[in-house]
DNA sequence: CTCAGTTTCCTAATATCATTAGGCTATCAC
DNA sequence: GTGATAGCCTAATGATATTAGGAAACTGAG
């Protein structure tokens, strides 16, 4: 009888092309045997069990990300990167929504690989936002404004969130983006308020 | 043999404990049937199954939350009413995890009763936006606007996004909702670009 | 080329789940 | 009381996740 061939990459790489086709509720260690044409026990030579699965594709789409993010952002700053940026993010969940539910789920401490995956995320934002001026704590504050905005935003559109409704929902992603862009740029305004005559004490 | 006396909402309380308890992924009818003290099939003569049991907590989150926000913005407006909208899915999260997580769901269109739910949230929203002016598609950006930004956050908080690095999320959700305050105040600016002296054509 | 070792894949077995079918009985309308 | 209804049960089916153990295909040393 000859082999299969698999490899972790190849699993996980099947797993992630059914989570986008299927969703990903659909990558059980069954369905994805399956498509693999191998019985189920085979794959637990491969990946530790479903759970193992799903962190697989979690981490792939974790990275992917990230390797079109730092594709986007390089060579611009500013009002340009943070659009480049925020379409990253909204391409691929649309390219790739299983993918994209996958990076979702919160990241299992335990998993170097996918929590190295997860930072290289928060040093692209945040190498964006120097960008914009800001350090420190008002740093953290904006990235977690930009990241729970654009997320928030991606995900709602990809769950259907915005029926088809007019108007598209692609003028509101300008909007969305502009409203980041200006709260960025006057963020440490509202962040230390000073009076034009009452300096840094 | 004693009856339960179960009812449908008794079961999909039962159900929406758990999921606080255990988080959403818990809830399945052997789970459910083991906490009310019942055999698996006779939850069966309740609800229609695993994914009604779901789309049940769904629901339920969903009318609990427009309860809860709508009683926290009656009576204010402009930027207490955003706050106290806020604020009101913020605690709701935090109070239930399980709960949101279930409202977090695509809504199934065929079940009117999640829909109805549903656009209670979009009412409470848009009355909120009409306090700063805003109506027709401008409106829909501002709440697709506040909508991503508020469930961004408090998704990325309770499923642990930001790790309890600091500055802690309290200070980062004041700055978010002034953020969203400040894009709300200056959103037909934005909008509706004209000069000093070029009305509309 | 041969042969031992490793790895991949298989079948078999166990436990859990979701779901349907059919029977018994508590409870309620009368 | 007496039916009728509805809530609960056991039994049965089919699918899943996971473990155990065996056989065949690759690998590399001699």
């Amino acid at each position: 009888m000859p082999r299969a061939g698999l490899t972790v990459a190849t699993v996980v790489a099947a797993a992630a092309h059914l989570a986008d086709r299927e969703g990903f509720d659909a990558v059980t260690p069954a369905a994805v045997a399956r498509t693999v044409g191998v019985r189920t026990p085979s794959l637990y030579a491969h990946v530790d069990g479903a759970e193992d699965l799903r962190v697989g594709v979690q981490t792939l789409a974790l990275e992917e990300m990230a390797d079109a993010v730092s594709a986007a952002v390089a060579g611009r700053s500013g009002r340009q990167a943070l659009q480049a940026l925020a379409d990253a993010y909204r391409d691929y969940a649309r390219a790739h929504p299983g993918r994209y539910a996958a990076s979702r789920r919160p990241v299992d401490p335990d998993r170097t690989e996918t929590v190295a995956a997860g930072r290289r995320h928060s040093a692209l934002l945040g190498a964006v936002l120097a960008g914009y001026g800001l350090d420190g704590p008002d740093a953290v504050h904006a990235v977690r404004l930009v990241g729970s905005t654009v997320h928030g935003f991606v995900t709602l559109e990809a769950t259907g969130g915005f029926d088809h409704s007019e108007p598209g929902s692609d003028l509101s992603w300008t909007r969305v983006v502009d409203a980041l862009d200006l709260a960025l740029s006057g963020w440490s305004a509202t962040s230390t308020p000073r009076g034009p005559s009452s300096g840094t004490p």
